[in-house]
DNA sequence: TTGTAGGCGTTATCAA
DNA sequence: TTGATAACGCCTACAA
């Protein structure tokens, strides 16, 4: 191809880039006539705009984003906040909202909370000093009221929260329907022929779990079950923790047929305890987790799952976003999208016939 | 805790923020006072100056990044971009990055690239057009040719590369040592005992598969073992390519006793292949895999695999930038930082007497 | 259809 | 130690 790059020349000093002004001079007209070209304006001669365009493209013009956000005071860049950004839920939701982002001509900023309120105080004010046009986040496991918000709405940003919101606030928000989700997977375990379903609970303080928790009671009320406090137990949500909440539960008197539980690490530990026991899966205990993680794939027998819709989650934030800017502060009424999780049933809760595959 | 919020009021528009300006006349000073006094710079009264900041502090002052980056020529913004942000290595090695960033005072604006020339050309354009201050890049799969970077380096703007780079180019990289890493895996699967050691080799244009394949060929070579081709697999590195692949090795007429992946999905493929016709992992044929997946943890047998030190990663390349931008385009003299892998031992590689936990 | 001029919020230069 | 003033690059009334 190209002969080889000649070694880098000392002098290759920064290039300061060109500005509408350099094209006013060169074409010798005014940068007004350079603005409207650019921004495709009415009343402006076709000939002119197209010799603006050319000049443009053969000097190589970028806009200024920061100048032109400067005047028109809102920008094309978006605040992201999320506790972490590794692990595949976030990571999914954050290219989610890239993408749609990206194809509307905004750019994203990402900050992560560490799941510390101090910390997503100080996101937002460098969010802000950055003018961003919006905010979209997901709050630390630590934060427990909304003050550091206020602001935010002050100064007339929009803010969308997504998957994890603090309740009982007005907020613009998208979330999964957790519940339903939890109810899905609760009911199949009992069509599955469970009679003992038991569940390994989150963090009770955050709105997911309580609502994964109330899913899987729906369900149990929905058969005539009466629950069992004793089959509920609280779990941190690791590997280890689901462990330690298996072998609680095989401890009972009376142990459970089926296990629900609200997220995928720890129905993974539940999994190895059963095995190490001689339990048979799911003929013995069927399991079903939460998330849809990759690992539900690796384990034998494959877990059966409550997909989130990651991506879909940071689309509709960005829409959710994308609505309120237009709105134009106006109606700053609170929005909710909800959307719908999906169950995906794999070999470890399937009793039935032949084992479905993966999906 | 507190009282709950009064409904929203409707006319809770767009409260303006506050600007130098309005400090200024609040206090009847001027607004170069008001800059010193926040900028921490020198000659200025210790009275005004706390002042300046007591004011500020109680108005919420916050400064508007944009029009400081415009006047300075320089923002706090870095670009960064990568194929994808999905999966575990991206997404660490962006956590790596953010975290240094934070620290040091800038913001990242994260770009997707979709393993995409043509969307990396326009992510380089927007980054560009957002005035950053530098660009952090891993390039994507399709990326042949270095021209379009060359823009950046014209506008000198410090450049980075992580992990992906072109080579027989002088760029400024950080990458981690493949061939290390592969040379370790496959030495530890010799010394193990294993006698005809298979590999399951990456896309060959891409740098790190070939480096990786170099790294096996090496460890072969150091132990006077002459390479068999026919038990090296070309292999897309997905969990089916690695099933396709052992099947291929299995059905030869001396099958190996050992495989080393340049990845781990396919590693595990070629487990599950492994598993289902009887052949013991790893009395009969041990494994290792490369990127230390959170799968390798999952499988049974957990995997052995390599560590490419993704957090490392980041912060390196975070830090080679703001090395450049001290340099202030003065010395673009290339550097490479080039990190060292890690090999995992875990029990689908050990042969000894018990078999070693995780870790 | 085109041009003039002022300003977005900040910082740097100069003079007081 | 402080203040007036001019930029940075872009947009947009308003005037021509």
């Amino acid at each position: 191809m190209a002969g080889r790059r000649p070694s880098v020349k000392p002098s290759d000093a920064a290039h300061s880039p060109v500005s509408m002004a350099d094209l006013a001079r060169e074409l010798g007209v005014s940068m007004t006539t350079i603005s409207r070209a650019l921004s495709d304006h009415h009343s402006i001669g076709p000939a002119t705009k197209q010799a603006v365009l050319k000049l443009a493209k053969k000097l190589n013009y970028q806009p200024n984003r920061m100048a032109s956000a400067l005047r028109k005071g809102t920008s094309t860049l978006l605040g992201v906040i999320v506790p972490y950004i590794e692990g595949r839920f976030f990571a999914s939701v954050v290219h989610g909202i890239e993408t749609a982002a990206s194809k509307a001509g905004y750019s994203i900023i990402i900050c992560q909370s560490n799941e510390d309120v101090a910390q997503e105080r100080k996101n937002l004010e460098t969010l802000l000093s950055a003018q961003v046009a919006g905010i979209l986040v997901s709050v630390s496991r630590t934060t427990l009221d909304f003050r550091h918000f206020d602001k935010v709405r002050k100064r007339g940003v929009p803010l969308v929260f997504f998957d994890r919101i603090l309740e009982g606030d007005s907020v613009n928000a998208v979330v999964l329907n957790d519940q339903d989700g939890a109810y899905q997977a609760t009911r199949h375990l009992l069509e599955q022929g469970c009679r003992r379903v038991a569940h390994l609970a989150g963090p009770q303080h955050l709105n997911i779990y309580r609502n994964r928790r109330q899913g899987y009671l729906d369900a149990l009320q929905n058969q005539g079950i009466a629950p069992d406090e004793s089959l509920i137990i609280d779990c941190d949500m690791t590997l280890e923790g689901g462990q330690a909440s298996m072998k609680q539960l095989l401890a009972l008197p009376n142990p459970p047929d089926g296990v629900f539980s609200a997220g995928d690490w720890a129905v993974l530990g539940a999994l190895q305890v059963l095995k190490s026991r001689g339990v048979r899966v799911p003929q013995d205990v069927a399991l079903a987790g939460f998330s849809n993680e990759a690992l539900t794939m690796v384990a034998e027998p494959h877990l059966t799952s409550v997909d989130q819709r990651c991506e879909e989650m940071g689309q509709a934030a960005f829409r959710l976003f994308t609505d309120l800017a237009a709105a134009d502060g106006t109606a700053f009424s609170q929005r909710q999208v909800v959307l719908q999780p999906q169950l995906f049933v794999r070999e470890s809760s399937q009793r039935g016939a032949e084992v479905a595959g993966n999906k």
